[in-house]
RNA sequence: GGCCAGGUAGCUCAGUCGGUACGAGCGUCCGCCUGAAAAGUGGAAGGUCGCCGGUUCGAUCCCGGCCCUGGCCA
C-alpha cells in the first residue's frame, strides 16, 4: 500500500526537482500543489519545470486552468484527492509538491468547504466596497458572534466569506483552521528550506533570470489571452508587478525590484504556515545527500 | 575656495515656535489564515535627532566651530 509523499516548503528551495527524483525512485507520479502552476501559460514566472526536467514522470494538476478562470481550494481539494486516490489504487506513489500551504492542508486534513454562491458573494463584495469592512464585520457579529470574534474587522475578504457561508448554509462559519491530526493517505510531510539569506539571494537571481527568459513576453501573451480578467492569476507574484509596469504605473526596473521583495515576503509567510505543522520533517535543501535523506524519511 | 540645501529608526522622509521623539511609509522579526492562499490580514522590535563646544534650569530644535552629502558659482 503506497502512502502519499508531500514535498512542501518556501518557493525556490528545489521542491520540484526533489519531487521528480523521489517519484523516479518510488515508482510515483507528481501531483502539483502550487496554486499558480495550475495555470496554462504561466511558466516562466512560476518557475514551472520544463518538460525535459520532468524526466518522464507524469505530472497532474499542472496546466489545468485558463488564466481567466478563478482558482479555488475547494475545487483543488476535490481534484487532488481524486487523483491521489486513483494513483494509490493502482499502486503508484503520489508525490504532492508545492508551496501553497492551504492547498496541501486541504488534501491531507479534514477540511470541508461549504459551498459558494456567486451572487451572494458579489453582493457582499460590493457592500465591502461601499460600506467598508467594519460595517460588514458588525453585521457578522450579529449573525455569527463566534466567527466575528475570530475574524479581524479589518480583514474584509474573510468577513465577506463568513457572511456568505452563513447566508448560504444558515449555519455558523468555522473561523478557525482544524488542528492538524493524523494525515490522510498516511502522508509524510517533507518540508524543504534553505538558510534565509542564501535563499533571498538565490530568489533575486531567479527573478533576474526570469526577465532574461522573456518573462515580459510571457505576460504580454497572457494579457492577450485575458490575464487581466483573471481574478486569481493576475495577482500572481511577478505577473501583477509586470502588469503594473506595462500600464505605466511604474518602471520595469521598479517592477522587478518589487517582485523580488514581495517574493521575500511570501517566503516568510510560507515558513510561518508550515512551521506550525508538527507533522513536518524538516530537510535542509542544501545538504548534499538530500535525496537519500528524503528517502530515509519516506520509508521511516 | 565661495554660496545654497541637507545631515532624525536599516532605507526614504515628516516633526518639535527650546521641556522626556504622536512619528509615517518601506524593510526586519513574530503571528493569523476554511471556496482569490504567489491572495488577505494583526502585532512587535528599532532612534546618544552628524560631531565638539557654548547659551539655558533644560537643547534634536538657538549660537560658534568642525565633519559628511548633494547642487550652484569660481
Amino acid at each position: 500500500m503506497s502512502r502519499l509523499v508531500v514535498v512542501a516548503g518556501p518557493t525556490g528551495t528545489g521542491k520540484s526537482d526533489l519531487a521528480v527524483e523521489l517519484a523516479l525512485r518510488l515508482d510515483g507520479e507528481i501531483v502539483n500543489a502550487d496554486s499558480m502552476q495550475l495555470y496554462r501559460g504561466m511558466d516562466i514566472g512560476t518557475a514551472k519545470l520544463a518538460l525535459e526536467q520532468r524526466r518522464g514522470v507524469p505530472h497532474h494538476l499542472l496546466d489545468v486552468l485558463d488564466v481567466t478562470e478563478r482558482a479555488s481550494v475547494a475545487a483543488y481539494q476535490r481534484e487532488a484527492r481524486a487523483v491521489i486516490e486513483q494513483l494509490i489504487a493502482t499502486g503508484r506513489t503520489p508525490v504532492l509538491v508545492g508551496g501553497s500551504g492551504l492547498y496541501i492542508q486541504s488534501v491531507i486534513d479534514e477540511i470541508a468547504f461549504p459551498g459558494t454562491d456567486p451572487r451572494l458573494r458579489e453582493h457582499y463584495l460590493q457592500r465591502l466596497d461601499e460600506e467598508g469592512a467594519d460595517a460588514l464585520h458588525a453585521e457578522l457579529s450579529r449573525v455569527d458572534p463566534v466567527a466575528a470574534q475570530h475574524i479581524l474587522s479589518s480583514n474584509g475578504r474573510r468577513v465577506v466569506r463568513a457572511l456568505e457561508v452563513v447566508a448560504l448554509t444558515g449555519a455558523p462559519f468555522s473561523a478557525t483552521m482544524p488542528v492538524p491530526g493524523a494525515a490522510r493517505y498516511d502522508a509524510v510531510l517533507l518540508t524543504l528550506d534553505v538558510e534565509s539569506a542564501t535563499l533571498d539571494e538565490r530568489l533575486a537571481g531567479r527573478v533576474h533570470r526570469m526577465m532574461d527568459a522573456d518573462f515580459v513576453g510571457e505576460v504580454e501573451g497572457l494579457l492577450a489571452a485575458g490575464l487581466r480578467d483573471g481574478v486569481t492569476a493576475s495577482r500572481a507574484l511577478g505577473y501583477a508587478q509586470l502588469i503594473e509596469a506595462r500600464d505605466g504605473l511604474c518602471s520595469l526596473e521598479d517592477a522587478v525590484g518589487r517582485t523580488i521583495s514581495t517574493t521575500r515576503r511570501f517566503v516568510r509567510r510560507q515558513r510561518s504556515w508550515f512551521r506550525r505543522d508538527s507533522r513536518r520533517i524538516d530537510l535542509d535543501a542544501s545538504r548534499p545527500d538530500l535525496v537519500e535523506a528524503a528517502m530515509v524519511a519516506v520509508s521511516g
